[in-house]
RNA sequence: CGCGGGGUAGAGCAGUCUGGUAGCUCGUCGGGCCCAUAACCCGGAGGUCGAAAGUUCAAAUCUUUCCCCCGCAA
């Protein structure tokens, strides 16, 4: 079970390394773009290529009898979307899996790998865990390390996490298969969630630090990035840099907008804005963007 | 028929309302200045103005149709 393409490329590489899938369930294919033409989902997609299956159920919580006529051994999910009913959970035989962007029990919930980006954490991971009816909250089997480094955003560490899943499950499904996996319980002291980004958290606040901020930047970029407004108009910041710590004018105003960078005051430090987008234009370097917006200079973001 | 912005030199933009010599910033090439430079000065190259049709003496600009890009909403 699963939907993105993190989803996809350890379904495939799953595939590829011998295991037989009866079915893959995966969300409903929705409206992309502005002419809202139905797109296949990136699992579907790898689907189709080796003739499994393909479910997508509405709603798994109601509709999941035709599971049971797949008879399924095992269900590996990742990233699928939904929360999965407890009927389900119960129909293989060697139980259900979850592959989560996290080290559980850190960041349990829908976007781990972003939460891991905005507060600017070095290290992250996938856990191989069972799965409950509680969300995330199951015993885990194994996990593998991932480093974050400072250029990594959202898109790169998406990557990471795929080869990082992609070997975690290769290694370990034989061993849990086998019985040779015991599995942790999960410490509840240090339970802590990563819910849903939503529209409005994706607007930059100029009140928060300029590692947090930065933080937000590398969480949200390349999709869908955060912005600040300016003139009104939205202002996606994809890529930037805080260059010192210091504090020369109001929090928020331009204080260098030349060819050596395009700098916005924050309250303590001055954060260097790299590659941005205005609303309606399209995604460009600081250079560029200064030669198409002059007269910036002391001008402010809100 | 969801709402909105846009397509003009390699890049980013102005010019379109009010038709009349193709403009700005940057890059690039050449030269100069300087101990030196991403700084400064001088000069050059580089455009079928997204496409087609129409109106006109004359269209980047007005009319019609089409193509493509982007933001929002889903």
């Amino acid at each position: 079970m699963g939907t993105p393409e993190i989803s996809a490329e350890v379904f495939e590489a799953m595939i590829l390394d011998g295991y037989r899938f009866v079915g893959l369930i995966a969300q409903p294919d929705r409206p992309v773009g502005r002419k809202g033409q139905l797109e296949k989902v990136p699992t579907k997609v790898v689907a189709e290529k080796y003739n499994i299956p393909v479910f997508q159920p509405v709603k798994i919580r109601k509709e999941y009898d035709f599971v049971k006529e797949l008879r399924p051994d095992i269900i590996i999910t990742l990233a699928y979307g939904q929360i999965v009913p407890q009927g389900l959970l119960d129909i293989p035989q060697y139980g259900c899996l979850n592959l989560h962007g996290s080290l559980l029990p850190k960041y349990r919930g829908a976007a781990p790998i972003q939460y891991a980006l905005i507060n600017g954490d070095k290290v992250t991971g996938m856990t191989l865990m069972e799965m409950v009816a509680a969300m995330d909250a199951g015993r885990m089997y194994a996990q593998k390390e991932v480093e974050i480094s400072d250029e990594d955003n959202s898109t790169s560490l998406f990557k990471k996490m795929a080869v990082a899943a992609k070997e975690l499950i290769l290694e370990a499904l034989p061993k849990y298969i086998d019985g040779q996996l015991k599995g942790v319980e999960q410490d509840e002291t240090q339970v802590s969630f990563c819910p849903t980004i939503k529209p409005e958290q994706e607007r930059l606040d100029l009140n928060l630090t300029s590692k947090e901020i930065l933080g937000w930047i590398r969480g949200l970029s390349d999709h869908p990035g955060a912005y600040f407004i300016l003139e009104e108009k939205k202002l996606k910041v994809f890529k930037a840099q805080i260059i010192n710590d210091l504090v020369s004018a109001e929090v928020g105003t331009i204080v260098q907008a030349d060819k050596r960078g395009l700098v916005v005051q924050l309250k303590d430090g001055q954060l260097s804005l790299l590659e941005l987008q205005k609303e309606g234009k399209n995604r460009m370097d600081y250079k560029s963007f200064l030669n198409g917006n002059q007269g910036l200079l002391n001008k402010k973001l809100d």
